[in-house]
DNA sequence: TTGACTGATCAAGGAATCTTGATATATTGA
DNA sequence: TCAATATATCAAGATTCCTTGATCAGTCAA
């Protein structure tokens, strides 16, 4: 298990960050039963157009969705990679299950 | 699955805030294997002593560790239930896998 | 009791993030 | 081409978060 990388913390933080807000997570949920179109979600989060169009730059910017045009509307829905690197992330975190949890003191 | 309340998702967000910094998974990685007095963990993390404290109080508070006093150092580790809190919080995220991916138009 | 040490807290400034309203862009149908 | 619709982007203000340096509080040893 070797020791994370700035670059990996910032990484996880990055995608974290992108978690830590519950209209976002709100999207989320209503992607996991697979993509839906700015429209549905507009209905459904009951909330601004604008607002709603930033928390979703705000996922794909981070990974976590991706989006696709088709004729007038734009489709989004989760990217199966990020939920797995999530995943590794908190995996990372797990104390780990082989520890002696032994404690170092000071004195 | 129900369909999560404004507070689980204000709650998910919040553990999610928590681990939405470098510094902060950091100290979490140190705690992995089991509980560390501040002063090791300054040196570990080659911080500031207030920018640390100000973290540890940001994770304590959100629920991930738990902190006691021995003598004149004070240990902080992390707390098990939040960490199968968020567990469940990225359960709660993955895709349905009974999900049958289908495409609501809106044609 | 005093001094040294560990760590928390506070205050101030700066940076990042969020919200809102306005405007811009792409697509379609008439 | 024109109007309508869907969505992105921009600008401004508000809010939250982070960092730094200073000070405070608890503990120990002399």
């Amino acid at each position: 298990m070797a020791t994370a990388t700035d670059k990996d913390l910032e990484r996880a933080a990055a995608l974290f960050r992108a978690l830590a807000d519950p209209t976002r997570l709100g999207i989320i949920e209503r992607l996991r039963g697979g993509e839906q179109c700015v429209c549905d979600l507009t209905d459904m989060l009951d909330t601004g157009q604008s607002r709603l169009s930033f928390h979703l730059k705000t996922l794909k910017d981070a990974g976590l969705l991706r989006d696709r045009r088709q004729g007038r509307w734009i489709y989004y829905a989760l990217d199966p990679d990020a939920i797995a690197e999530i995943e590794a992330a908190v995996a990372a975190i797990k104390p780990s299950a082989s520890g002696l949890r032994v404690v170092k003191r000071c004195d």
